[in-house]
DNA sequence: CCCCAGGCACCTC
DNA sequence: GAGGTGCATGGG
């Protein structure tokens, strides 16, 4: 077992491990008290966990934040691992001046200081997305935690045991019907014949090689995932921090707060809404936007 | 009973 | 390419 600390002090900007991992963003972390997106409890003290593979081995990581630092317990060395998926280094305050100037926008990061987009493995972000369609974010969370308990490795960590994500064998072997009992409902058959096409040779990780509407184009080709998935996936696992994501709650937003960007379709209205986010952040403010947004009990004009 | 959730595949035209 | 329809499940 490794341990050790990262004092908030190194960090570029502020860090949020709560809002950063609760905001609908990744669904591969899970809370030792086991109240995931139950809200409630901000100001740290909260293990997080995940898993990893490295070099074939599956290793759990649990992190915690506190005034002072994030602390983390691994089978392996975790910091790296952590600065990569959490965009420890990012600079927020670049970013939010990158943003526009508006009462909602700055409302948002005022909000959520410290959240930061994730950085998570394309193959179950892939998934998660998949699993996403007109679905809760509480429920995405639940499914995925399912598929790791009835296909994943076992891993022991502090005496528990936990489950490693399916790998694509593991999730293809998975018969629909399996699927559709762990209450993934139509989506059964998109995971599955998904899960099939990466254990057979296509990598999601391949879009990176392309421009931002080129790798957008070629995540379609999953099944199970359109345009507002492969924005996704884009976003929170391939680091194109400019991809907008058009779901319900950002079409409402576009509804009350930017209708200029409507444009009838999905490609324009997501070139328009990037453009007025600020471009190469844009997916960066549509987060806090989004995160903002769904909890808000009285949102600004 | 209704409506909705980080939509997509498939079908027309 | 634009526009409809069916699709599972659970919560409010």
């Amino acid at each position: 077992m490794q341990s050790g600390q990262l004092p908030l002090s190194e960090l570029a900007s502020p860090f949020d491990l709560q809002s950063t991992l609760e905001s609908g963003q990744s669904y591969l972390w899970w809370r030792a008290d086991g109240n995931d997106y139950e809200g409630g409890l901000y100001g740290g003290n909260n293990w997080y966990r995940t898993t990893t593979e490295v070099d074939d081995e599956h290793a759990v990581i649990a992190v915690c934040q506190t005034d002072e630092c994030l602390k983390w317990r691994s089978h392996i060395d975790a910091e790296p691992i952590l600065r990569d998926r959490l965009r420890l280094d990012d600079d927020l305050t670049a970013i939010r001046q990158g943003a526009p100037d508006d009462r909602i926008v700055e409302a948002a990061f005022e909000a959520y200081q410290g959240m930061r987009l994730v950085q998570e493995p394309p193959f179950q972000t892939l998934v998660s997305f998949i699993c996403s369609a007109q679905m809760r974010v509480a429920r995405i969370h639940g499914m995925q935690q399912a598929l790791r308990e009835a296909f994943g490795t076992p891993v022991e960590f502090d005496g528990e045991t936990f489950f490693s994500y399916p790998t694509p064998g593991q999730l293809a072997e998975a018969t629909e019907q399996e699927l559709r009992d762990l209450s993934l409902g139509y989506r059964a058959p998109y995971v599955k014949r998904t899960a099939e096409m990466v254990r057979d040779g296509t990598d999601p990780a391949d879009a990176r090689e392309r421009p931002y509407e080129q790798a957008r184009e070629h995540l379609t080709q999953f099944v199970g995932v359109g345009q507002k998935v492969a924005d996704c996936i884009l976003l929170f696992s391939l680091g194109y921090t400019e991809a907008v994501p058009l779901d319900t709650w950002i079409r409402k937003i576009i509804d009350r707060y930017f209708p200029d960007c409507e444009r009838g379709n999905y490609e324009e209205t997501s070139r328009a809404l990037r453009a007025r986010l600020g471009g190469e952040y844009a997916g960066y403010t549509q987060t806090y936007l989004f995160h903002y947004l769904r909890h808000a009990e009285d949102p600004p004009e």
